[in-house]
DNA sequence: GACATATTTCGATGTTTAGCTAAACAACGA
DNA sequence: TCGTTGTTTAGCTAAACATCGAAATATGTC
């Protein structure tokens, strides 16, 4: 949960993750927002995955990456419930995608 | 924004808002919890401040941490709504206090 | 004024983080 | 066997962080 927080220190980390939560992008995709270098890019992926914010599912020669929301949320969630305000209601986006694939 | 998130990366200074959410508390106190020194706590309270998450007021020779509450929660409101959950209710907990004093 | 208390400021140090280039490596598709 | 995609490693710089002990700054009190 400390993972958590201190990948979401970063302005790079959480831009990555608003684009992911429109859809899965694979990492080519991602890197094209930034103007970072590919092993940068690499890394913060693997701060986000370390975090386990998102998960990598590789098919031929990409990688795709998707958010997973629902540890996003909890994570949110465990830390506003002690302070009493609660994160509410499980994203029933029609943007946001379960965690479930196709469902 | 950004800065909250900073804030929120190190564990001691989460720490630090979880005990003023309980009540606004002096330094001295607050480090009592820590076992690091009075400059390193001191800097942290300054990291906090910074980030707009605390505010002090000084009567006498000590100073009095004071939880600026809503603008944790907006902070988290304002992160979790661009995910499609958003963080609910105003903190009308009985232990939080309220931003305004002796209301 | 002298002294005690509470906290912050001032260096100094060691660690972590973000970033780069360049090169190597793995896995695939054509 | 190439070329592509993406990761990894190495080696580096620069900046940010966390931490400390010591000194400085209030603000009382005697």
């Amino acid at each position: 949960m400390n993972k958590v927080f201190k990948a979401l220190a970063d302005p790079t980390r959480r831009k990555v993750l608003e684009l992911l939560r429109q859809r899965p992008m694979t990492a080519g995709e991602l890197s094209e927002h930034f103007q970072v270098s590919k092993p940068t890019m690499s890394a913060h992926f693997a701060v986000l995955r370390e975090a386990d914010l998102i998960d990598a599912h590789k098919q031929g020669t990409t990688i795709t990456y998707r958010l997973k929301l629902s540890v996003l949320e909890e994570a949110l969630l465990g830390f506003s419930q002690a302070f009493g305000f609660g994160v509410a209601g499980p994203a029933q986006d029609d943007a946001a995608q379960p965690e479930k694939e196709t469902p």
